[in-house]
RNA sequence: GGAGAGGUGGCCGAGUGGUUGAAGGCGCAGCACUGGAAAUGCUGUUUGGGGGCAACUUCAACGUGGGUUCAAAUCCCACCCUCUCCGCCA
């Protein structure tokens, strides 16, 4: 959520910084509107309250010496009539107050200044590249959905039958794989100092509305028809919520946390796009990376936060390279973004495996998390940050085409043959 | 699903219509005492919105939303949540 007081003081600067985004498509005009005008209107009010208040308070002293007095009937009298005069403004305020509220809500972050400006996905900046020299010269690399099912490791046939298309089973040693890979992201990733935490898969209207998923993107997630309840699109959804409405004393930041969770996502509006395969599923496993921190040190956090996830496809030597979003790509909440993308052989192209975002306070100011400095009056909002790292089956497709052999056998990267067990996965493994 | 209890400030906890943003305690901060500390004493200690350069001022908030009243943490209605017991169940 962007700042009111900001917007009031410095409606163009703020203005340019949303047309960065594109141009025309968020116009501040409306809110500032309904702001001063809601604002008017409390003055009003609150004076009539005070009027009220100190009718009350005088009732209540000169009943006891009178209580049949004409002084306290005159002050009834007045009492009632303030009354009714409220009666008529307190509910447009109310009205005036959810609507800039509900407005509000609908803007997405500013760009940090750093962002490069841009109007799509072309102009997004690659920032950095690594493993060129893992990337497979078999020219015969078949996609992972294929391979997969050849091994007898993936089935999609059998998961649209209990489900739906876009729903994956893993068996065997692909279900073993899967959960390898969650092991060694969650192992490294506490190693790197986040705390692991299991949170709720399923979350409420009010935390979604906290991480910007609501009240713009509700068609994009799975909705439970009795319940005030979602599945949670992505850890980050629980994880940062687990500090809403929260006053966090200085000294416990920063708070590192990352998580294992399935995600689930409608992806509606995706239609026709990545139809085969483990790349874009209704429910798939991540390990997030969630972080709250000082707003001084959020830029140096971010940077970090980047190679922790890069850290992963480095140990299991997956080529890859780092993506700046420029300001036209970016994500809603977003103030800065930066993306991971592996390489998939079978496709020729680097896919997403990471979106590594800095909300700055965006997300804190929607859900309330604040932290105090001793000694200093006031509170501010923290800074939230995530990353996935990484996404598990995106990993996993990765892994089933850069570590394919000539011979159809997969070999398993070092760093999780512990886990596995085994050193290749073929068709004896099934 | 059935029965009961309850939701008050950072925490514990009092408060059943009147000047209570809320006793008391704990915690925390400052000051005094001390060589230093403990103990003790005193003082302070919620958050959000509006107005103001500021000092300050005003409104709101005792689970949420309505209602009664000049006046509600306190009375009425609805809802949500938590806990205990019973039932069902992984």
């Amino acid at each position: 959520m962007l700042d009111l007081k900001q917007i009031r003081e410095n409606p163009a600067a703020i203005q340019e910084l949303l047309d960065r985004r594109g141009a025309g498509q968020h116009d501040l005009q409306p809110l500032i509107q309904l702001d001063q005008q809601q604002r008017e209107l409390e003055q009003q009010r609150s004076q009539l309250q005070a009027r009220s208040n100190e009718i009350g308070k005088l009732v209540g002293k000169k009943i006891k010496a009178d209580p049949q007095g004409t002084e306290v009937q005159a002050l009834r009298d007045e009492g009632n009539q303030i009354k009714i005069e409220l009666s008529g403004l307190e509910p447009q305020e109310k009205d005036l107050k959810a609507q800039v509220e509900a407005l509000l809500l609908t803007f997405p972050n500013l760009p940090h200044q750093s962002v490069p400006i841009g109007s799509s996905e072309e102009e997004n900046v690659e920032v950095r590249r690594w493993g060129d020299e893992y990337i497979p010269q078999n020219p015969q690399i078949l996609p992972h959905w294929e391979i997969g099912e050849k091994l007898g490791i993936l089935n999609f046939e059998r998961a649209t039958k209990v489900a739906q298309s876009r729903f994956v089973t893993l068996i065997g040693k692909g279900a073993a794989l899967e959960r390898a890979l969650i092991s060694l992201m969650l192992d490294r990733q506490t190693q790197a100092g986040y705390l692991e935490v299991i949170p709720p898969f399923l979350v409420n209207s009010q935390s979604l509305t906290a991480t910007n998923q609501l009240p713009k993107f509700a068609e994009e997630s799975f909705k439970c028809s009795q319940d005030d309840l979602w599945l949670a699109p992505t850890a980050e959804v629980p994880v940062t919520n687990l500090y809403r409405d929260d006053i966090l004393p200085l000294e416990q930041l920063p708070i590192y946390h990352c998580a294992y969770t399935p995600c689930f996502r409608r992806e509606a509006g995706s239609y026709g796009r990545d139809t085969r395969g483990l790349i874009r599923l209704h429910q798939f496993n991540k390990i997030e990376l969630v972080k709250l921190v000082h707003p001084s040190t959020s830029a140096v956090e971010h940077e970090n936060l980047v190679k922790d996830a890069e850290a992963i496809l480095q140990a299991l030597k997956l080529p890859y390279r780092v993506i700046e979003l420029c300001t036209g790509d970016l994500g809603f909440g977003a103030a800065k973004c930066y993306d991971l993308e592996v390489w998939l052989p079978s496709s020729g192209k680097y896919r997403e495996i990471s979106s590594c975002s800095n909300f700055g306070d965006f997300q804190a100011r929607r859900g309330s998390i604040r932290f105090k400095e001793a000694g200093k009056k006031g509170t501010q909002f923290v800074h939230t940050l995530n990353g996935s790292g990484l996404a598990v089956g995106r990993t996993m497709a990765a892994i089933l085409e850069n570590y394919q052999q000539p011979d159809g056998t997969i070999q398993v990267p070092d760093v999780l043959q512990p886990y596995l067990g085994v050193k290749t996965l073929g068709l004896k493994n099934q």
